[in-house]
DNA sequence: TGTTGACATTCAAACGATTGAATAGTAAAA
DNA sequence: TTTTACTATTCAATCGTTTGAATGTCAACA
């Protein structure tokens, strides 16, 4: 079995192991066009000793010579943050029928590894960047270093099309507005609402869409139940966001029926903050997600949230990609697109109309006080 | 700015534009240890037109040359499971210190794929393979090909030791005697367990575990209290199996005051079961989990589990295959090497001591019925 | 016999970077 | 003056694969 010094099998030593040349080898084993004119009892010779000495072509050889790599590279702010998941794996799908393959790649949340990551993308000759970013980032490099290499970017859970990047994100005035709507029809009136850090992008429109529907259904916002995130300092802390929030909320001593959360993190540790004073989901006060990430779905109560079409946006994440590519070797021109996904309202157990005035969570507060 | 065919900057574009030859340029932007004798006028014109021009050294040319992708091919069966991406990050944080980068593929529990990329790894000439395999797969091929290779391979949540492939998992026969002594010490008696699915590895030891904790206590389960997982379709679908185990627990009438769960997921659908026949936990009856994952963590109440110290092995994996390249390099012999991390209880709120002989939960039930 | 065409296979030049060996130039030492 | 040693740079081969062009073979046709 012959094994040459860098400990693969190479197409020089399938070739002399079968008597033909490396060409032919390679015509046969790539399926060139040409390996229509060797000979059918060549080929099977050929295809037999690879499979016999376990030959795999060098993906780094190949690509080198054939100008293609092959690859979309896929930056993932935080991989642990359930919400991505369901994005790449759109992104796989959409990329698999295109014979792309994609380079994942986990920023932790973390500025510095975000470059360095984008760098590797690069070198690695990626002809395609797909970026996820619902958290902040300053888009400086992005555009700079990616674009002066002329390669196709398409960016998810933000709207960068102004820079020039085709966008695809869920619609969250529509998500904010539609939550707001539901709880309006349950026949909810004293809604808190949190809202999201102030750095990250979905929050303000958002809340504008919470805005909109409240004034729409004739609703007033206290402005002492309305909450804000700090900034957060990685993905799951959203969940210590909402049980601070939970207890201010509490400690305002206003009334409330109704918790319309930022994200269904948010939600989650609403709900602990709630519970852990005595109060119950949905019976007392009912709570919102946004996103409809997995441990919103398995807690008990379900969290009634709006969900966003990930898996979907993911998909056409990667279509787009492999579309602007193709554009770019037929030399046309390519404008940035923009889709904004529909957001599709979810309901589970944390939600139910509130239990009559005289068990507003305010006016409960205030008799034990 | 010279734009060559492949739209890649190259070496030649550095050299042709500040009029030194390709070898010194690359001499000086690759560090090489040549570059001492480079005057240092000319690195700096060097790096700064290299920086100007924007190039990045191509990965593929330099790795065929190298001999060296600098690249650990990791294969995860499904990454949507929370479980993986602890492991991942633990693999990511092992791998930065040596300069290797992870080649993350997400095998999304389909046999095919997971041959398809493993494949995909080996032409990419990864270095070195790290498989996150709790799931079930026949190892036939990965032996096969991947040794037929050369390249070293590390598994994780899985022994393969007998098999001559470096293992690194948990220690489940203690955490299943940990989560039974945990509820004999609360003062639990009558326990019902759910056991995992046949076809996962994890689920033997963890039984026997608790099999031996309980026979230690003097506790006897009662086998119409056993409950078996069926072969899951995914990794999620462990909830919709507790949710089940929790109903026919309570059909079968038997008396119980703790349900010892396979996993966080599945402990999460038996609270849903649980509450959904307007029993509370812990109050009427306790609930463990096992991992604890992040669904686990945030739900309300939280699940008192066993942690499987995930990251820790991912970062063990790491440094043992990069240990097993560099032996390989210098032609050591290696052995397959094992390690079962000890787990660790999680105390959180779905556990408690039985209310009492009245307040049992089958006692209850048979009240009402 | 010479030409044509189809078939089967090989030559040799890339792709872009690295690197051992070689080439100059300079300065100090013998 | 030659030798040695160093500095500064370049030559040219190489990694494994692909592919346009070239080669050689054979049969059929004029």
């Amino acid at each position: 079995m012959a094994q040459r010094r860098s400990g693969h099998v190479t197409l020089l030593d399938v070739a002399r192991a079968c008597g033909f040349s490396v060409s032919t080898v390679s015509i046969v084993l790539s399926e060139a066009p040409l390996s229509r004119n060797v000979a059918e009892k060549t080929r099977q010779q050929i295809r037999a000793m690879a499979q016999q000495l376990g030959y795999h072509p060098d993906a780094f050889a190949r690509s080198l010579r054939r100008r293609r790599s092959q690859t979309i590279g896929v930056l993932a702010y935080d991989l642990s943050d359930p919400y991505c998941i369901p994005i790449v794996r759109g992104i796989q799908a959409g990329l698999q029928p295109a014979s792309y393959l994609p380079l994942l790649m986990d920023a932790q949340t973390q500025r510095g590894r975000f470059d360095s990551y984008l760098e590797m993308i690069l070198e690695r000759r990626a002809e395609g960047v797909i970026v996820i970013a619902s958290w902040v980032f300053d888009e400086t490099n992005l555009l700079s270093d990616v674009e002066k290499n002329n390669v196709p970017i398409v960016i998810v859970s933000r709207d960068l099309t102004e820079r020039g990047v085709s966008s695809v994100l869920v619609d969250n005035e529509a998500g904010g507005a539609m939550a707001m709507r539901h709880l309006h029809g349950l026949g909810h009136r004293r809604i808190a609402v949190i809202r999201g850090p102030e750095e990250l992008f979905d929050s303000a429109p958002r809340w504008a869409g919470v805005q909109r529907a409240a004034a729409a259904a004739g609703i007033q916002l206290d402005p002492r139940l309305v909450f804000q995130l700090p900034s957060l300092a990685d993905s799951a802390s959203g969940f210590e966001g909402g049980l601070d929030c939970a207890r201010r909320m509490l400690a305002s001593g206003r009334a409330f029926t109704a918790v319309l959360a930022f994200d269904d993190l948010t939600a989650l540790g609403v709900v602990r903050g709630l519970m852990g004073a005595g109060l119950r989901v949905p019976e007392d006060c009912s709570v919102l997600g946004f996103d409809d990430v997995l441990p919103a779905a398995v807690a008990t109560p379900g969290i009634t949230t709006i969900r966003q079409p990930l898996r979907e946006m993911g998909l056409l994440a990667a279509e787009w990609v492999v579309e602007a590519i193709e554009a770019r070797e037929q030399r046309r021109e390519q404008t940035a697109r923009l889709h904004r996904a529909p957001p599709e309202l979810v309901v589970r157990m944390s939600s139910a109309g509130p239990a009559g005035s005289t068990n507003r969570v305010g006016g409960r507060r205030d008799e034990g006080t």
